[in-house]
DNA sequence: ACTAGGGCTTCCACTGACTGGAAGGTCAAC
DNA sequence: GTTGACCTTCCAGTCAGTGGAAGCCCTAGT
């Protein structure tokens, strides 16, 4: 297969998937023409690799997740605490995500959008705000 | 003021702020012997920039912001139209984060975690599955 | 035999928003 | 006068690719 044919079957641009050659995820070989040759195997490596970052995962994630997969003598406990990390980490960003929705969400409301000059929301990033408000604020 | 005291002021790291001037968000006096001159009103607007950022505003957004900060004669319309996009961006992103977490759990879920080499996850990733799995993914 | 096109190759530069570090100038205190 | 903290610039690296240029390879059509 070329790099066009794997591109299509997984769904990522030849340009990444050179990439992943390039930082040793697959080892595709080469024809007598210089053109990369995946066999059935990097194939499917690609697709997993598709899937891994879909759900996420950072390279080097997908590097340890490669690994487990290439090895029949993985105790599935060593996935397993990578994925639990991985979810710990989107945890805390969908916790920080919703703490800035909450208060963008807030500026908003309190601003009228209108043609006037006068934004709460502005006032809030430049903190102008009267001693009631900050103690309102650190409460 | 020198670097050091913005920095201490305003939370950020001097290397930052010497980046934000780089990109033209700030631009500081500079004194006799080379040093950066910082004014309150530069002060205020690292300060604005400081929270902005924490709100995950991109800079251009926050060029967008300050510009409009720096504006008497503003439509608070403005303002808004550009904190609505930006909550935009972060549902989007919240609903992304929360859809993996649920797949990521679902197969932290289905995995023993021990010391044998059967993993659903992995089998998940690989997509080795049988037809009765894919209709029941698809469907 | 020639040419057009599409696919493939490498290499370099760019993205966002910094961060780390090296090499060196400046300043206040001891 | 020297130590140490602070400041300067510049270069390189981060993460995970993406864009583009220059040039080879292969097949189909004329």
């Amino acid at each position: 297969m070329n790099i066009g044919d794997v591109a299509s079957l997984s769904g990522l641009p030849a340009k990444t998937i050179r990439y992943y050659e390039d930082i040793g995820l697959v080892k595709p070989l080469r024809s007598t023409n210089g053109y990369r040759t995946f066999r059935e195997s990097d194939a499917h490596k690609l697709a997993f690799l598709g899937r891994a970052r879909a759900l996420g995962f950072s390279i080097e994630d997908c590097r340890s997740l490669l690994a487990l997969y290439d090895d029949e003598d993985r105790a599935s406990a060593e996935v397993k605490e990578i994925v639990e990390q991985h979810l710990d980490r989107i945890d805390e960003k969908i916790a920080e995500l919703t703490e800035m929705r909450a208060t963008l969400a807030h500026l908003v409301d309190a601003c009228a959008g209108d043609h006037r000059p006068d934004c709460p929301i502005l006032a809030d990033l430049a903190m102008e705000c009267s001693k009631e408000d900050q103690l309102e604020k650190s409460a």
